[in-house]
DNA sequence: GTTGACCTTCCCGTGACTGGAAGGATTATC
DNA sequence: GATAATCCTTCCAGTCACGGGAAGGTCAAC
């Protein structure tokens, strides 16, 4: 298989999927031409690492989690672990956005939004409270 | 004032102090000696772009909101439109993430954590659904 | 044989910084 | 006055996960 059949299989440009290689996700064959060669194996790990970035996870966690995945040995725990860790990460951001979301909704309420130029927006900004 | 107590007083590290001057956002003054020489009115504008950018608008949204800042004509409905796109994009966000762990918190749900190899979760990014 | 669609590598750009090297200026200490 | 420590400067490279585009080789169809 050529990189665009995979690509359009697995859901990933071309050019990601050249980065893959690059950094070591995944070792297509070559043909003689210089030619990317895919087998099926390939394109279940690029299907899989399009699914775990669809996630959230990161390149380097997805390269964890491909290592788990490939490892038959492996305890369902390690997995876990990795994706709990995610979970709290992703806990985290949310709390982070709407702490701004709070600060920011108080500052546009005060607002009037029309063609004069105080601003509470602004002077919350400058933090120069001065009343 | 040279960047060091510059920093301290807005927060912003001193390599971040450089980096706005060099996208434009202050200008500083130079000392005889090549030193940036910082007015007050330097230092406000960088604890205006350290709050804008706690409440994570993006340099260019804050470079807009500087300029609103100093143009003492503005409409405030400008502003607040500004403030609201930005809203509305964290709420993208969050609907992101959150349709993430959604997706991730079943799959955590259905995996054992133990010793055991078996993984739903690595199962479920294979997406090879073998029932 | 010539078009057109594919493939390759290589390098640059993104956003918003951060780290570090190399070297000049200032201040404190002896 | 010499020296050391702390500042300051610029410049270059790296981060993360790619995307755009150039320059050139390959392959299938007509």
């Amino acid at each position: 298989m050529n990189i665009k059949d995979v690509a359009e299989r697995s859901g990933l440009p071309a050019k990601t999927i050249r980065y893959y290689e690059e950094i070591g996700l995944i070792r297509p064959l070559r043909g003689a031409n210089g030619y990317r060669a895919f087998r099926e194996s390939d394109l279940h790990k690029l299907a899989f690492l399009g699914r775990a970035r669809g996630l959230g996870f990161t390149i380097e966690e997805c390269r964890k989690l491909l290592a788990l995945y490939e490892d038959h040995g492996r305890a369902s725990a390690d997995v876990k672990a990795l994706a709990e860790a995610h979970l709290a990460d992703m806990d985290r951001k949310i709390a982070e956005l709407r702490a701004m979301q709070a600060t920011l909704r108080e500052l546009v309420a005060s607002c009037a939004g029309d063609h004069r130029p105080d601003c509470p927006i602004l002077t919350g900004l400058a933090g120069t409270e001065c009343c």
